[in-house]
DNA sequence: TATTGTTATACTCTATAACTATA
DNA sequence: TATAGTTATAGAGTATAACAATA
């Protein structure tokens, strides 16, 4: 058993179950990506690091991702009140609103998926995924 | 706690981590985990359906990826030997041996994030990644 | 000197729809 | 009619290196 086999196939299958529920958003996995990790937030906000740590990427991956996000009017770019070269990311209220929707997506997918498997299992899960992405 | 937010960061953490133990390897991360799931088949052998399946992907995101492969000697297409529209896909003695080492690095890699964790964790982890995959 | 984020460039990844060949 | 795989096209994702601004 090779479990980052398993990991690749769960992340491309979900991905693609995501992309149909939440067609009409028209959003690119990435930035569902980036939209569900940022609700997750308190104030919805996280500077550019902070945020691609979360992802797992790294910054200039995430600047196009910020930029289209941004076209969309669903997040602003803010100065950070201390460090000039900060830059705070923060969800629109309609950046509130798709966030929720995609967060809300991913929690019905994840329950019917653990349905039938022990309450446990998805908390062992999770632990395995954050060692993996140390 | 949102399991598919860990599940596509740990995808993002461990594509990274392979990246940079296989960098001689030159290979980008779809055509590793082409090979590998190829390395785990009897004969190193696979149908281009089959395969997309074992990824999670699409037979025409495939195409392109099982070309570069074959580019690099890495890989062959065969006929089917019964269904004349069914392509074989088959790793070469070099195949096989990236494929090994994709494996093998793959393996390292999980041995050492999950050396902390309880001895069903990996278990436990695998049947959720699985469900999600369903 | 080091860090934050962006830009420039080049390549890779992916989806959709249309297509060929075969069943 | 349906299925296996490919092609064409367009857009999205990513890494590397270089850069500007700031610490």
């Amino acid at each position: 058993m090779v479990l980052i086999l398993d990991l690749q196939r769960a992340t491309h299958a979900t991905l693609h179950r995501l992309a149909a529920h939440l067609g009409d958003l028209g959003l690119p996995p990435s930035e569902l990506n980036a939209l569900a990790n940022l609700g997750e937030r308190p104030g919805g906000a996280s500077t550019v690091s902070e945020l691609a740590t979360a992802i797992g990427g790294r910054p200039t991956t995430l600047t196009g991702i910020l930029d289209r996000l941004q076209q969309r009017g669903l997040l602003a770019r803010e100065p950070h009140p201390r460090d000039r070269r900060t830059v705070i990311v923060r969800l629109t209220p309609d950046g509130v609103d798709a966030a929720e929707r995609v967060l809300a997506a991913m929690r019905e997918l994840e329950r019917r998926a653990l349905a039938d498997l022990p309450p446990d299992a998805a908390d062992s899960a999770a632990a395995v995924l954050r060692a993996l992405s140390q």
